[in-house]
DNA sequence: TAGATTGTTAATCGATTAACAATC
DNA sequence: TAGATTGTTAATCGATTAACAATC
């Protein structure tokens, strides 16, 4: 059974923890200490310490954590041992690119099956995804037993297939469009904006430029993304 | 000048307050309250009304926000009325797809150069934008003046190819890749790592689930993403 | 004036981190 | 034992939100 109450802010940053765990083991390491790690992975040591805490007493004091078992450890907890398919609505652009993408390297992620209304699309298998049609969509997605799908149609169509979606029993959607769609509580959404994310950086640029510029630049740090 | 001490997390909504202000703009709105626009956006009323009050006051009580007035701010503070041009570093599967995308979206950012190490793509003009070799990278980045890059070349590369970019005079740093790479403290890092988020999300699905199965299932929102 | 809604105070919540006793 | 490093306590920091006086 798994452990309770783990923080969002702990949660997004073990994949980071088990892929750097991955390259030590691949390197032949066999112990780390949190100290190492802080280093490799960009996260205070206590932080580290804290969030491995969460499950449990997992390192030895004095030595630090040993690769494999913590390695293994994050395996299971993330899900590694078993295959997840995932649904790509919408293959314009964005969605293009993803399925090629296709989130392959070492993880146990795949795209599995894409949705469009492009009729030129519709029954092709694209980079060796078949590609349906969004009208058969609630059917499929129940059919295959997916529950992650990734939203990237236009804007104005985001909520009706949020909606298709969430009738076909998925579980968790990665949103890459700027609409903040509404689904029911039980149903995990991630927003990605891309374009959102872009424009935050260069505020942050230029706010930056304009504050070096001014009376005074102390306090700079407060402006860190 | 710009006003001092504006928080991360109110930095990152700005984009999003922004684009929906022009799209009540454009519907012919002429106020909005804070309780409105708190549905549209999925942010608190209360939130909304702090991240307002960094810039000053900007509304009016009993009355709410001039639709116009708050949009052509937010469009000064967001620097819209300059295009900002971004190199695109490693042209292979993302990155194509970023070039296809361009951020077109009514935003003043557009992908203005690529750079690459593929004989086939340099010199090479992909969906509008020209690609240059890696080798010339750090004199176009100064010729061109560009301060803002999208990093999207394999990891074992990453942290050389950032080297290069703080050569050139990068400001931020837009990386696509799962390396968190070290660069002088001046220059601001956004990490976007893709396959890192749906494994997280994948994560709180299954966490959710055993949850669901196991003794209490109280408390299920500590969980949300 | 009466009703509406801001801007801000104060409380709360969640995340980070310094410091160190516990202990391998 | 001596040295190293964990796991956790306590302090701090940053973000959110309820509540309401101010005021249009």
């Amino acid at each position: 059974m798994v452990e309770k109450k783990i923080p969002k802010a702990t949660a997004r940053r073990l994949p980071l923890y088990y892929r750097y765990l991955r390259f030590l083991y691949e390197a032949g390491k066999e112990r780390i200490s949190s100290a190492k790690l802080s280093e490799a992975v960009k996260v205070d040591s206590a932080t580290i310490r804290r969030d491995f805490s969460y499950f449990g007493a997992l390192g030895k004091r004095g030595y630090g954590y040993d690769v494999e078992a913590l390695m293994n450890f994050f395996s299971k907890t993330l899900n590694q041992d078993r295959l997840t398919n995932v649904a790509l609505i919408g293959v314009g652009n964005l969605g293009q690119a993803l399925l090629n993408y296709n989130f392959r390297r070492n993880n146990n992620i795949r795209i599995s099956a894409g949705f469009d209304v492009k009729e030129e699309l519709i029954g092709t298998i694209q980079q060796g995804v078949p590609i349906y049609s969004i009208n058969e969509m609630v059917e499929q997605l129940d059919l295959q037993q997916i529950d992650v799908a990734i939203l990237t149609v236009p804007s104005d169509i985001a909520q009706d297939m949020a909606n298709k979606l969430v009738e076909g029993g998925i579980k968790g959607i990665m949103n890459f469009t700027p609409i903040r769609v509404t689904v029911p509580e039980h149903i995990r959404v991630h927003n990605v904006d891309l374009t959102n994310e872009l424009q935050t950086l260069i505020y942050f640029i230029n706010y930056y430029q304009d504050m070096e510029n001014s009376d005074d630049d102390e306090d700079l740090d407060d402006f860190m993304l």
